[in-house]
DNA sequence: TAGGCGTGGAT
DNA sequence: TATCCAAGCCT
């Protein structure tokens, strides 16, 4: 069988399955000519880095419908649009948004680069999310290599070496089949293939257009691919926080360095997170109570128990560390999820004690 | 280059 | 409850 023919089955299966996403054009658009915008689908992308699509729908409307255009982004005060991100997770992610949205904006006449070294050469964008962007927005024969295509290859030619040693082979065989046409279309196309047909774990063989092609499915292992090296375990790290709210109902909340875990999110300030933390002071003088119960919150590679210290704080209070906010300014939905799970718990308390 | 970097849903 | 997993990038 010759690539051409699998590309042009997957394109005939596309034409009739493909999902239908706030930021895709569907392709009996596409097949017209019509184009994705570029801003549009590098948001997207950028925010579908190892990221569910349903994770990424509101924040995809939320970020298009208050920032329009490149030019609006790039114009957003830092703190609103990490705001914004929170919850999203891997803030590096919406630093590098912005970053990126000001060359666009301030140095490339606010049009994104239509080639895969131009657009690889700005922040937050790599491999994968420049040929996604020159395929879906340019229409050019980029080949997207992500999970689902790594996937999706590992099966169609019972690659057996594991990941993450395999993806150079992975990525000459997408290669291969990738078409010259109708290049954003085939993109997305593989990658719904393995959203949705060639998933990671029960992959519904049964509907796939490329089942009679497919070396792992021949040899009834397709759910075994791909092969994985396993990870080390995630060690348990522990930390305090202190969660302050000062009589007029302000919070004393402190802006995070501007790199590193969680970088440039707001938080509450606290002890280092470490397997043994060293104690620190608290960030205001004040009563401070430790609270029963703990924040349990997983991060990429570790467990966090976090201890919260409470208190009530005078109007006159002079912080070490930190900033308040007032009440009605605060939102928690602008913190990260650890930090809004301290936010709740600690809540519970100042309910309970006004 | 391998490890740092979030989160929530599925199993 | 624990682990795995999702449209990766940066250093």
């Amino acid at each position: 069988m010759c690539d051409h023919v699998l590309s042009a089955r997957l394109l005939d299966w596309y034409d009739t399955h493909a999902r239908a996403l706030p930021w895709r054009v569907p392709p009996d658009q596409s097949r017209l000519g019509r184009r994705a915008d570029p801003y549009r689908v590098w948001l997207s992308e950028v925010m579908l880095q190892q990221t569910t699509v349903a994770a990424v729908k509101a924040y995809f409307d939320t970020f298009t419908s208050r920032w329009p255009r490149v030019q609006d982004l790039a114009a957003a005060r830092d703190e609103d649009v990490m705001a914004a991100w929170a919850g999203l997770g891997y803030y590096a992610r919406a630093r590098n948004l912005l970053k990126c949205a000001r060359v666009v904006a301030n140095e490339l006449g606010g049009r994104f680069p239509d080639t895969r070294e131009g657009l690889q050469a700005l922040p937050g964008i790599g491999p994968y999310t420049s040929a996604a962007i020159a395929a879906i927005a340019f229409d050019q024969p980029a080949t997207v290599v992500d999970g689902n295509v790594e996937r999706v290859m590992a099966r169609l030619h019972a690659v057996q070496t594991p990941l993450p040693a395999a993806k150079p082979e992975l990525t000459a065989l997408a290669t291969t089949l990738t078409p010259p046409d109708r290049c954003g279309d085939y993109a997305q196309a593989v990658m719904d293939l393995g959203a949705t047909i060639c998933t990671p774990r029960n992959p519904a063989c049964g509907l796939c257009p490329w089942r009679t092609d497919c070396a792992a499915h021949a040899l009834g292992i397709a759910a075994e691919l791909p092969r994985k090296t396993r990870k080390a375990p995630k060690p348990i790290r522990l930390g305090t926080a202190f969660v302050g709210r000062r009589a007029d109902g302000a919070w004393l909340l402190e802006r995070r360095p501007p790199s590193g875990l969680l970088g440039g999110m707001l938080g509450w300030p606290g002890s280092g997170w470490s397997e043994n933390p060293a104690a620190v002071p608290p960030p205001a003088p004040g009563r401070w109570t430790p609270l029963n119960g703990e924040v349990r919150h997983t991060f990429t590679h570790f467990h966090l128990r976090l201890q919260l210290q409470v208190a009530h704080l005078p109007e006159a209070s002079t912080p070490a560390r930190g900033q308040f906010i007032a009440g009605d300014t605060f939102d928690p939905n602008d913190l990260p999820t650890v930090m809004a799970k301290a936010y709740h718990l600690s809540r519970d308390w100042f309910d309970a004690s006004d």
